[in-house]
DNA sequence: CATGAATGAGCTTTCATTCAT
DNA sequence: CATGAATGAAAGCTCATTCAT
C-alpha cells in the first residue's frame, strides 16, 4: 500500500541486463546441477549454457557453493508458491484430498529437477541448505491446506477425525516422490519400466487408493 | 610349482592376502561413495581408508566406476540376502505384513549407505548399473514374500484379493526410503527433527496403519 | 561557461573532489603494496579502501603499475621532503652528526611502509622506479648536509678529513634499514624480538657509536 | 657410529630419480622466487624449469607456500653451512675479522637469491618462516666465531673488550645486505652505478674500516 | 566523473590414471 | 602383488582491465 504504491524507479536497461545475466545463470545451473549433482556439475558448463562466463558466477553467487544454495533456493521458492496456489475451499473433502495428492505427484512428474536437486542435497547431508538464510521462510503451505480438508472430512463424517496432516502430507510426498526419485534403480532391479505413462497412471490410482482409506473413518 | 601345481581347494596365503585387499577396498569404497558420491569420492581417500594403494583399485576393479559398480552390486546383493531369509510362513496374515515392512523399513534404518547409494545411482539416471552383469541376477525376493501373504491373507478373507504384491512393495519401501532418504530437508523445510527415535517409530505406526488399511477387504 | 571561463586560481568544487579521490587512492595504495608487495597488492582492495571503484585508478593513473609508480614518487618526495628540512648548522659537528643519523633512524622506524616499499621495488630490479619521470628530481639532500657537517668537523680537527659524505650516509643508512628491514627473519633466526624498544635503543647506542669511532681521526 | 656405521640401504635407482626431481624442483623454485617473488613466482614457470610437472610440486611440497617454505630453509641451511666451515683460529684477530666480514659481503655478493629471498619474507612479516619447523635449528654459528674472534683480540689488547658479538654481527651483515639488497634504488636516487666491481671494493674497504674502528680499543 | 557489469587470460590446485620397479 | 613416482587434463577461482551507461 505504501512502498509498493510508489512506482519504485523503473529499472534502467543496463539493470535490467544484469538481472537477466543473473536468471539466465540461475536457470542454467538448475539444469546442470540437476542432471549432474553438485560435485559432477562443471561451472565452465553452466557459464556457458548461460552464455556468458565464469567470472559472472563468482561477481553475483560468490562461489560454486553459492550458486548452488541459490539455486536450492529459487526451486524450492517455485514449488512452496505453486502449493500456495493449490485451493480446495469448494470442493467435497475427498475430491479435495483427491486434488491435493494429483497436484504434489503432477508436480513430482513435471519437475524431476526439483527432485535431483533435494537428493543431492540429503546425499550431503543438508549442508548446503543449512547455510541458506531464506530456508526457514519457506512453510510448506499444502500441510495448513491439508489440515482444512480434514477437518471438513472429519466434521463431515467422511474422514477419521485422528489423522495427522503433517504425517498424510509426507504420505503423499512419499509415494509420488520415491517411485519418480528410484525409478532408474527400481526398473533395473523389477525388470519393468515404470516411467510408462500408464504405468505411472495405474501406480497413481493405486496411491489415491492406499491414501483413501488412510483417512477414510 | 606349488601352489599351482596343487588341485588346491584351500586358498593360499597370498590368494588369502589379495581377497583381504579386495575386500577391504571395497568396504572403503562403500563408506566413501556412501558419504560423498560418485562425483564426491576420491580414488585417494578410498585407497588411504583401505589401508592400500590407488594402484590396487585399478588392479582390482579397473576404474573408479568399475568400483563403484562393484559397490553397487554388493549393497544390492546383501539387501537382497537379507530380504531372502524373510520367513513368515507361520505367522498369522496380518503379523506376516507386519513383519516384511518392519523387516524393511529397519534395513533402510540400519543402513543408510544403502539409500545415499541408490540416490546416487538414480541421479546418474542409472548409468553404472546399467553396466552391471549382475544386477538381472537379484530377484527382490520380498515381493515373492509378500504374494504369498497376501494370497493367505485373501483366503483367510482378512485381505482385498485384488491387491498387487509389486505395488505393496513399493508403497512400503517409499513409505520407509523417502522419510529416511529425505530427512535432511524435511528437517530444514519442516522445522522438525526427523530423526529422532520416537518420531521414526511414530512414523513407522502411522505408515503401518496406512499399509494395513490399504489391504483391508 | 563558469569555472572554465574564470582564471581560477581557486579550484572548484568538482576539482577538488577529484583531487580528494585521487589522493585518497594513492594513500590506500601506499598502505595495501607497502603490506602486500606489488604483487600481492590487490586493485580492487585498493579501490575498495580509498571508498572509490576500480575504474578510478585507471582513470587516474593508468594501469596497476602506474599507480604503483606514484606511490614510489610520492614515498620518496616525502622522505626527500622530510631530509631537506635537517638543518644541523648550528650544533657543534658531533652533534650534528648524531641529529643525521638520529633522523633517519627515527624516519625508517616511523615509515615502515617507505622500507617495504623500497624493498618491494629492488626485489624487481628498480624496474617501477625506472620508469618514473620524477625519479631523478630527487637529490637525497642529507649527502649535502653531512658533507657541510663533515666539513665543519675536519675543520674543528674532531673529524677525519677524508670520510666520504656519500659513504657515511650509505654506512648511517644500511646501519637503521637493516635492522628494521629484515626484523621478521632476523628474529626468527636470532631467536629474538628485536622490535623491542629497548632493543631498538641499544642497537642505535652501538650505531651511534660505530658511526663516530668511523670519523674520528 | 651406530647408524651411521650401518651402511644405510643403498637407494634405489627410482629413489635417486625421485630425489632428482625434488632437487631439480627446489633449485626452479629458488630461481624464481628469487627474481619474482612469492606472489609473482608462477607455479607452472617452477614445474617448467625443473623439467617436471605442477602435479609433483603438490606430490612433494603440498602447496606453493610449503615450496617457498622449503626454499627459504634450504637457502638458510646453505648460508648457515658456509659460515659454520669459517675457521678463524689461527689467524691474527685482526685478519679473523676480516676474514668474517669478507666472508659474510662475498657470500651476499654471490647469492643475490638469498637476499631476495630474505627481503620477500621479511616482506610477508616471516609468515611462511613461522610456519617452518626447521627454522630453529640454525645457529648462525659466526656469531660464536666472531665472540672467539673478540675474545682474542681483547686478550691481545688489540680490541675493546666491551663489544656485543651480536651487535657487530649485525653491523657487518647490515653493511654489506643492504648495499647489494637496494642497489636499484640508490643506483636511481643517487645517479651512480653502485653494482660496478671497484665500487664494490671501494665501499667494502670502506666498511672493514668502519668495523675496525668499531672494536679498535 | 561515478558506477556496476562484463571480459578473458591465467592462477593454484586436484583429479583419475599409468609407469616402472 | 605391492609401492611410490609420474602424468596431463581440467577443475574452481581470481586477476587486471574495459565497456556502457
Amino acid at each position: 500500500m505504501t512502498a509498493a504504491a510508489r512506482p519504485a524507479r523503473k529499472p534502467g536497461v543496463r539493470e535490467r541486463a544484469a538481472q537477466a545475466t543473473r536468471d539466465s545463470i540461475l536457470r542454467a545451473a538448475t539444469r546442470v546441477f540437476a542432471v549432474r549433482g553438485y560435485d559432477g556439475g562443471r561451472v565452465e558448463q553452466i557459464s556457458k549454457a548461460a552464455n556468458s562466463y565464469d567470472r559472472m558466477i563468482y561477481y553475483y553467487f560468490g562461489s560454486k557453493e553459492g550458486l548452488f544454495i541459490a539455486v536450492l533456493e529459487e526451486a524450492y521458492r517455485r514449488f512452496n508458491e505453486a502449493e500456495s496456489e493449490l485451493d480446495t475451499s469448494h470442493a467435497d473433502p475427498v475430491h479435495a484430498l483427491q486434488a491435493v495428492a494429483g497436484f504434489m505427484w503432477g508436480y513430482y512428474r513435471k519437475h524431476p529437477e526439483f527432485i535431483t536437486l533435494l537428493n543431492n542435497e540429503n546425499l550431503h547431508r543438508g549442508r548446503h541448505i543449512g547455510k541458506s538464510l531464506r530456508a526457514a521462510e519457506y512453510s510448506t503451505p499444502a500441510i495448513a491446506v491439508l489440515q482444512a480438508v480434514l477437518d471438513r472430512g472429519a466434521g463431515a463424517g467422511v474422514f477419521r477425525p485422528d489423522v495427522s496432516a503433517r504425517d498424510l502430507y509426507l504420505m503423499i510426498a512419499a509415494l509420488g516422490y520415491f517411485y519418480q526419485s528410484n525409478r532408474y534403480t527400481l526398473s533395473a532391479f523389477l525388470g519393468e519400466a515404470l516411467a510408462a505413462p500408464d504405468e505411472v497412471a495405474r501406480w497413481e490410482t493405486f496411491c489415491l487408493q492406499a491414501v483413501l482409506k488412510t483417512v477414510a473413518p
